[in-house]
DNA sequence: GTTACCAAAATTGGCGCCAATTTAGGATAC
DNA sequence: GTATCCTAAATTGGCGCCAATTTTGGTAAC
């Protein structure tokens, strides 16, 4: 079994136990293939039994631990094969609502935008890795929020958790994170422009985290 | 609160609570509205209290129900935004992955796909309202097989459930249903035919349940 | 050093129980 | 007839407990 070890802070009241160990499990504190022990979490978040066992079952329906019969639950290895499954997922969503952004982008939601971008630049530098991830989810969430499809917007956020959107395997390099910094004011600058075409490019390239978008003007601006 | 009625048959040991529960909402037995009391559904299903609970918080996760605290846990009415949202979602990913069905189709699952849609002819005649809602999953689950996305299919049966693709708000009408059954055949024949951007007209009028997608032609044929 | 066995310790799984809360029905006042 | 109050009944929520199962560590045999 792999080791757990054990955190000073009490659980915080306003937040579920499952959102406790997801936050765990998506910043790696919890790594893939540790096993959760149920009575280990007890005491690791401050919370009863019947709060574990039944944030351990949610987290199991979505996929991100494992139940084993009588011997517990981990979470989950990676696999490659699901997270590029779901990538394509989230290209085809997002590119193909990328034509109602633009058409219902207004100043006001452009400037929330481009705040949210420069929130992420921050906590880029100064922030906690979840500070970082949130900052991450509150652009996205914004940015889809323009689609009008509120039922998109939340199928989006619960499937990105499934994989490698996840901070501990997001993000590998520094020279990723500051791509991702600049994809945001770029997006926005899309937005702005109302160029679908260049939105949804940069959509995609931006999930997939490929290739460089960046024209070189655009990169000036940020300066 | 609306009244439950007592069932005779006992629990099927191999499906879980949450799956019974499900299946009696989805075919109508348990309407919109109805209050799901915990000692009533443990009579119900024949099963215990903390099976029960666990059905109800995976139901209440999935937005099926809704849960009161110290009152209970109630179906969610119909939300026609929510409907209007899951559509809108299910057209953008099924018309994606047109081509790459129409791509990876090969003569066996073009044949197995026309056995399902004529299982699905049957199961409208003869079949149970159950019966029926399965066999149209089964046509949908083959046909989004070939778009070799697991994630994808998962996803779509996952959102199926949510909302107005139940089979007590799905096919309101003799000659909604019977439309369905010959689009089905239609969809066979656009793949076979290797003809995407039909594929992508009948799915797409198939999930809203829009228009007459019927060339004369292709009636005649089924025939 | 490796393998097999066994007992103790650790952990999971599920049930019963009861406190807390809500509902339902009857009585009373207007 | 309607509104209010009160009490008993019904129901939910959550905890403690213990049987069942697994894991761990020590010992013996090879």
């Amino acid at each position: 079994m792999t080791e757990m070890h054990d955190v000073t802070e009490t659980a915080a009241n306003d937040r579920d136990v499952t959102d406790l160990v997801l936050e765990d499990i998506l910043t790696g504190v919890l790594p893939a293939g540790t096993w959760l022990k149920q009575i280990d979490l007890e005491k690791r978040y401050d919370c009863t039994r019947p709060e574990v066992r039944r944030a351990l079952d949610r987290l199991s329906q979505k996929r991100l631990v494992e139940h084993v019969p009588n011997r517990g639950y981990h979470v989950y290895q990676p696999d490659g094969r699901r997270a590029q499954e779901v990538s394509d997922i989230r290209v085809i969503l997002e590119t193909a609502v990328a034509d109602r952004m633009v058409e219902r982008a207004t100043p006001e939601s452009i400037a929330r935008l481009r705040q949210l971008a420069s929130h992420f630049d921050r906590m880029t530098m100064v922030g906690t890795v979840l500070e970082h991830y949130e900052a991450n989810l509150a652009f996205h969430r914004e940015l889809l929020l323009l689609s009008g499809n509120n039922e998109l917007v939340d199928l989006v956020s619960e499937i990105r958790q499934r994989t490698s959107s996840a901070p501990v395997s997001q993000w590998r390099t520094r020279a990723r994170v500051e791509r991702s910094a600049r994809e945001h004011h770029m997006m926005v600058d899309a937005l702005e422009a109302r160029d679908v075409a260049d939105l949804k490019r940069l959509i995609e390239a931006h999930i997939r985290q490929t290739g460089d978008a960046a024209p070189a003007e655009s990169a000036a601006r940020q300066a």
